[in-house]
RNA sequence: GGGCCCGUAGCAUAGCCCGGUGGUGCGCCCGGCUGAUAACCGGGAGGUCAUGUGUUCGAAUCACAUCGGGCCCA
């Protein structure tokens, strides 16, 4: 052991210690001690290789890094292995933006090669940057060998992962509507699309009916540019429309509109007036025929046999009639589907019209929307904007349009009830995450598009045949090689674009083009970071995973894209329990963006507080799965939690290294043995912090079985600042600082080496730096060499205490209480009181005071404490008059019946009125009858006793001073002073001085003069062997001699203030 | 528009499942302590428990609605 002169400095502690482990490699020797345990398979969600990570990746990790220590410490063989998410268009567009590109023809040009040369570069670059922004938290997740999606052994996983999609017939080449990115030029999937508002035209449309003259069905739409490509509308079974006449300007015409909508949408178009003719059912509207509004300007709408068809998802909205594009729409696909319309889609990739759509050809379809209004002409029945939730592509922010494509799918509707019954069997912390949250996503479940038309990304390994066109999956490189003949190394595009493979049917079958959605990377990591398929051993022993954590936004990701993966290829759920967390918000619980200007770094709490820190105050300030409102205040809080555990820490390390103590221990092995075999005979508050320290070790290890991480932290905390510093560490000292040998030293000194062992290993999984420096000096010779080699130790039930704990609780309100009784009092706490009575008629607390006696005179700084039940004798009764009752009996007299009820003594009169008789006061004339309706009674507190109530009883102090308390309060005073000077001058705390001390009061001085040098003398060090007693009074008008330090005093004793002069020097020569 | 979660003093939170006097920490004010001391302790002030309605003898807690925040979806 050595001793800790300086203040706590995280940085530089934190510094030493990960270079220690890494000296050491200490993460690798726990691996080694624990990797016989029973396993425990954690899958790293993988984050994404964008840069620098924001708080609530460090959250992430360090809600993983808590929760696998701990288990690690549990014994059990923990599969840590990171992983990175590495390819997808994040990344292509980062790359484009570096190389000013505009489109995927720039790409092409550039040449694909070189294109994803320069992706992987950017994704391994910051990969390592990412490793160490995470190192740099004491995350202990096995970096050097993380699984990433651009290995050819994972890309090989997703690869078998599609096979085993074909195989059960779950793949699907369909033509779809899907979420495009017009910039991107390729598809997205749901998963992608951000929303947010976006102002558009809301325009209400003339639809002329086949052979009628002037008259109209009318529709309301927001994308102008969708109709071109119109070829229905659908009206609701239920809903009545009404046929009305509508006059504007002196002319009429004829509209269909849901009838309780009439009114509205007429108003928009301006019509003065109109009459309702007729009267009909959407069904009785099926089959109607229009013609297109457009059918001038876009030829292709000449051809499309336009009819009223019904569907189920039109409602009561705008003109309960809706246009109808199937190749625009993803209701309007699967109606079409289901009605045989035909699917138009004049669009191109990159969002412009093609030559089928005439007028409008070339043009950009956002930016068509105004000529597609003026084209409508009188068709046009009104314009108005809106604004709504529209749908961007999330990493170009280009609105989205929806376009009818071909593509792959995997059929996840199909999986919905598989997936639910699946998803049951999985624990959820909270429980809601997986019951309800997941399970209403799940039953939304829609086929996944997994196709993607870009370039950094896994290959979608599937060759079509240029000649049959059949297809086949290939699903291993070794299968690729043997069917086309030669080896690959790197399967990414171009290179596995090059590869052909003969056909049965005598043609070449070539690779799709498209790579997979990059939400299919991340869902196969739980095989293929088992090295599966390629390596079987550890997936039929591990898989599936024990335990993944992930934030909320995971829902729909990560929890989900797995879980569909692995019910196609193992037809289970890929996970056994699932911790969802929330999201880092500042403090106004708002999202932190660069926009908004609140965004907190990891790396600046760190600076300011330290790694330890902030990973205990994440963990501690919200539950995981409640959103975590970053607050500096509460940084500042925990800092000063964990500082105080540091000051802890060192207190005694002076006294213990002074008196060469060497806790208890076997051939070097520090067992805690001692504190078995001597607890009784210990004292109480030793017994008690004992307890204590097991009773919090059985809850920490209760609530992280639950992953209440907040719960096991803020119990750590409250234990160091409650128990150990303001009330253990109180009481010790004095027998810390007691000189020579002694039982009751010994004790104190095994206890807090105890308490402090057993709390820094309950503390390591969530400060692992902190924990590890105070363990590496408390260690004993043969200890393993880290903290983080420990077992975890759930607490000692036989040392448990609960009726102590109780009774110290109790004795902690009765310190309150004497402590509020003496402000009233004015009585300093310095200055010895007589006596405190304590007055319950509560068994718990009469013990408790009885039992902690010593403690209570000790934390009272009182002669006696003594317990009364009932009343105590000393305390009187005052008489209050009641005046209501008095001004109606005694009139103009009330007045001086008042003054002489005051003045009663109120005891006797208690006494009488409460035995039911009345009491005459007064002289001559004026006597007055008292009855008990004239009286109430306070309690009447002799002059100098003070009282507080603490539960279920009061104190009261008797601040009296008699010439030994009083000479006493001087003494603690005069030392206080002494000790001052002494820490002003830096003196050790076993360096002897010499001292004079100057009253100037007489009376005082003669108080003292006697025998309190000795007593004064003896606890400031001015008793030196061989010299004798160092210390002197001197009275008024005496000089002191020359000395290091001299100080004026004033000291405010109970009835005077007094004035002194101190001077010490040291004794040493 | 829908699903899930959250809303408690200036700030952060416990209590809510299972109804019965709203606790705690920070900050603030007053006082104390002093061989952990750029620490520590006590006391005090401070609350429409987001709002409204309902159920109930009784609601922070249960139900419904509204408002605000977060995540996800349409």
């Amino acid at each position: 052991m050595k001793e800790v002169n300086a203040n706590f400095n995280a940085q530089s502690i934190e510094r030493e210690v990960q270079e220690y482990w890494r000296i050491h490699d200490t993460y690798k020797t726990v691996k080694k001690y624990r990797s016989a345990g029973k396993p425990f398979f954690f899958v790293d969600g993988p984050p994404y290789t964008t840069g620098n990570i924001h708080l609530g990746t460090a959250w992430n990790k360090i809600l993983k890094d808590s929760i696998l220590r701990y288990h690690r410490m549990c014994g059990l063989n923990v599969i840590d292995r990171a992983g990175y998410d590495m390819h997808g268009l994040p990344i292509e567009v980062k790359v484009e933006q570096e190389l000013g590109f505009k489109s995927k023809k720039d790409i092409e040009k550039f040449g694909i090669r070189s294109f994803i040369e320069k992706c992987r570069e950017f994704a391994i670059g910051n990969k390592f940057l990412m490793d160490d922004q995470f190192a740099s938290l004491g995350v202990w997740l096995d970096f050097p060998n993380a699984y990433q999606t651009v290995q050819p052994e994972y890309i090989e996983a997703a690869w078998w992962t599609l096979a085993r999609a074909e195989e059960k017939g779950m793949l699907e080449r369909g033509h779809r509507v899907v979420n495009w990115c017009p910039r991107c030029e390729t598809a997205i999937a749901d998963a992608e699309v951000e929303y947010w508002d976006e102002k558009d035209p809301s325009i209400f449309v003339k639809f002329p009916l086949t052979g009628k003259q002037d008259e109209y069905l009318v529709i309301w739409t927001t994308t102008p540019w969708t109709l071109p490509a119109n070829v229905a509308v659908a009206v609701s079974e239920e809903i009545e429309y009404a046929k009305v006449r509508a006059t504007k300007d002196e002319r009429g015409e004829y509209f269909w509109i849901a009838e309780p909508l009439v009114r509205s949408v007429l108003k928009k178009g301006r019509y003065q007036d109109f009459t309702i003719l007729e009267k009909k059912k959407g069904s009785e509207l099926r089959d109607w025929k229009y013609d297109s509004p457009l059918q001038e300007h876009v030829p292709l709408q000449r051809d499309i046999d336009h009819k009223v068809v019904t569907a189920d998802f039109v409602t009561l909205e705008n003109t309960g009639i809706v246009h109808i594009a199937p190749g625009h729409g993803w209701d309007d696909y699967m109606l079409g589907i289901k009605e045989g319309l035909c699917v138009v889609c004049p669009v191109d990739g990159a969002g412009r019209f093609k030559e089928e759509a005439g007028a409008f050809a070339g043009q950009y379809v956002k930016d068509s929307n105004e000529n597609v209004l003026i084209a409508l002409g009188d068709h046009l029945l009104a314009k108005e904007t809106v604004i709504h939730r529209y749908g961007h592509c999330w990493r170009c922010k280009t609105p989205i349009i929806f376009r009818a494509t071909s593509q792959w799918f995997l059929k996840a509707s199909e999986m919905r009830d598989l997936m639910l019954s699946e998803v049951a069997k999985v624990t959820w912390y909270p429980e809601w995450a997986g019951s309800a949250r997941f399970y209403d996503w799940i039953k939304e479940a829609r086929d996944w598009c997994i196709s993607r038309q870009r370039y950094w990304g896994i290959p979608i390994p599937v060759w079509v045949c240029l000649k049959c066109n059949k297809y086949r999956v290939i699903g291993t490189l070794k299968e690729l090689k043997e069917a086309g003949g030669k080896p690959l190394k790197d399967p990414h595009r171009p290179f596995v674009d090059e590869v052909t493979i003969p056909c049965n049917c005598g043609g070449t079958m070539k690779r799709v083009e498209d790579i997979f959605d990059v939400w299919f990377d991340s869902a196969v990591a739980s095989w293929a970071t088992l090295g599966f398929p390629g390596k079987t051993e550890e997936f039929n022993i591990l898989w599936p995973a024990d335990f993944i954590t992930e934030g909320q936004d995971q829902t729909r990701g990560w929890f989900y894209s797995q879980l569909g993966a692995s019910i196609i290829a193992f037809g289970r759920a890929p996970y056994r329990s699932v911790c969802m967390h929330g999201f880092a918000l500042d403090a106004e619980g708002k999202k932190m963006s660069k926009s908004l200007g609140n965004v907190v770094t990891p790396e600046e709490v760190i600076a300011k507080v330290g790694v330890d820190v902030l990973r205990l105050y994440v963990l501690s300030s919200s539950a995981p799965w409640d959103d975590l409102k970053f607050n500096w205040e509460g940084v500042g809080t925990t800092n000063r939690a964990v500082n105080i555990l540091w000051n802890v820490y060192r207190f005694p390390l002076p006294y213990m290294i002074l008196d060469t103590f060497e806790p208890s221990n076997r051939d070097g092995v520090w067992d805690g043995a001692y504190i078995r075999a001597h607890l009784s005979h210990m004292p109480d508050e030793d017994r008690f912090i004992i307890s204590r320290i097991n009773t919090v070790a059985a809850t920490v290890d209760t609530a992280l079985k639950e992953c209440q991480l907040h719960r096991a932290t803020r119990e750590l905390v409250n234990f160091i600042l409650e128990d150990l510093s303001r009330w253990y560490v109180q009481l010790v000292r004095p027998r810390m600082w007691s000189e020579g040998e002694s039982v009751d030293k010994r004790h104190a000194y095994e206890t807090i080496y105890y308490i402090m062992r057993r709390l820094i290993s309950l503390l390591a999984p969530f400060c692992p730096h902190l924990t590890e420096e105070i363990y590496q000096n408390l260690r004993c010779g043969n200890d393993p060499a880290s903290i983080h080699l420990l077992d975890w130790d759930a607490g000692d039930p036989v040392l448990i205490d609960g009726s102590l704990e109780h009774a110290v609780d109790i004795v902690r309100s009765f310190d309150d209480a004497c402590a509020n009784a003496r402000q009233a009092g004015k009585r300093k706490l310095r200055w010895p009181v007589s006596e405190v009575v304590v007055v319950t008629n509560s068994a718990p607390v009469k013990d408790a005071i009885e039992r902690l006696n010593a403690v209570c005179r000790d934390r009272a700084n009182a002669r006696k404490v003594s317990v009364v039940a009932g009343r105590w004798e000393r305390i009187g009764w005052q008489a209050e008059p009641v005046m209501k009752v008095l001004g109606k009996g005694f009139g103009k007299n009330s007045f001086k019946v008042r003054g002489l009820i005051e003045a009663a003594d109120g005891n006797h009169l208690k006494v009488e009125i409460e035995s039911g008789r009345t009491v005459k006061l007064g002289a001559g004339v004026d006597v007055f009858e008292i009855g008990a309706e004239h009286v109430t009674f306070s309690e009447k507190l002799p002059a100098d006793i003070y009282s507080a109530t603490m539960p279920d009883a009061t104190v009261y102090v008797d601040v009296r001073l008699d010439e030994d308390l009083e000479k006493e309060g001087y003494e603690r005073e005069v030392i206080r002073r002494i000790q001052e000077m002494r820490k002003q001058l830096d003196l050790v705390v076993s360096e002897f001085i010499s001292v004079e001390v100057l009253i100037n009061d007489l009376r005082i001085y003669n108080l003292l003069k006697n025998d309190s040098n000795h007593t004064i003398a003896g606890e400031v060090l001015a008793v030196v062997p061989d010299k004798g007693i160092l210390f002197s009074f001197l009275k008024p008008g005496d000089k002191l001699r020359t000395h290091d330090s001299i100080k004026d005093w004033e000291i405010e004793g109970a009835t005077e203030t007094v004035s002194m002069t101190i001077g010490i020097s040291r004794a040493g020569d």
